[in-house]
DNA sequence: CAGAAGATCATCT
DNA sequence: GATGATCTTCTGT
């Protein structure tokens, strides 16, 4: 169950790898009118300045301005014509990093979930950086929400991992230099990852 | 202004 | 494993 405290500004300010591997396990929380939706963190992705697909790699732009921002913001961008994919910044402001949410277990609200998501397994419902937002009702009204303060959308303290977290580099990305920079954190064997 | 690519997903062979 | 959906953003001319 979902501590009632939610992370710390604090949390966000780590350096980006840390808060990434830290972050799976704790909880994603969004009051929408009344009804809790809530689940657990399994699956990280962390986007350092130092990545050359990190969206604040090329420096500031209308579209990424939210990175640039204070730690423990959320960072919402539209892609594929399509999805929504939800961020937290993280690291001092100026820096532009920030830790994509890739997949989480339904704790709390999987009816409602599963209303907007619609079809696939119930392991599928939050399991993808897109599936996620989709079930949460994530869009780019939630660009820029304070997740550390905020009254809509909040990270909330535990329960912690159920099972080892274990670091990956990205899949799918061609330059073989990348292999230092991304990195996914994943509880290790998880039915809830992205990729199974 | 045109063109390409994109932190994805569902569906098909 | 491959492809189409669908449109914003960024780059180059």
């Amino acid at each position: 169950m979902p501590r009632d405290q939610p992370l710390t500004r604090e949390f966000y300010l780590q350096p980006t790898l840390e808060a990434a591997r830290a972050l799976v396990g704790h909880t994603l929380v969004r009051w929408d009118n009344g009804i809790l939706l809530a689940g657990r963190i399994i699956e990280t992705e962390a986007y350092t300045a130092a990545d050359p697909s990190c969206h604040a790699h090329r420096g500031m732009t209308p579209r990424n301005a939210v990175m640039f921002g204070p730690p423990g913001h959320a960072y919402v961008y539209f892609i594929y014509g399509m999805h929504y994919c939800l961020n937290v910044v993280t690291g001092p402001e100026g820096l532009g990093e920030a830790i994509l949410l890739r997949a989480v277990e339904p704790i709390e609200g999987i009816g409602p979930m599963r209303q907007r998501r619609l079809k696939g397994p119930d392991r599928q419902i939050a399991a993808g950086p897109a599936r996620l937002c989709q079930a949460y009702g994530i869009d780019m009204a939630f660009n820029g929400e304070d997740v550390v303060a905020g009254s809509g959308l909040r990270v909330m303290e535990g329960p912690g991992p159920h099972r080892p977290v274990e670091a990956r580099t990205r899949i799918g990305i061609s330059d073989p230099t990348a292999a230092t920079y991304p990195w996914r954190f994943v509880e290790a064997g998880s039915p809830f990852l992205s990729r199974p």
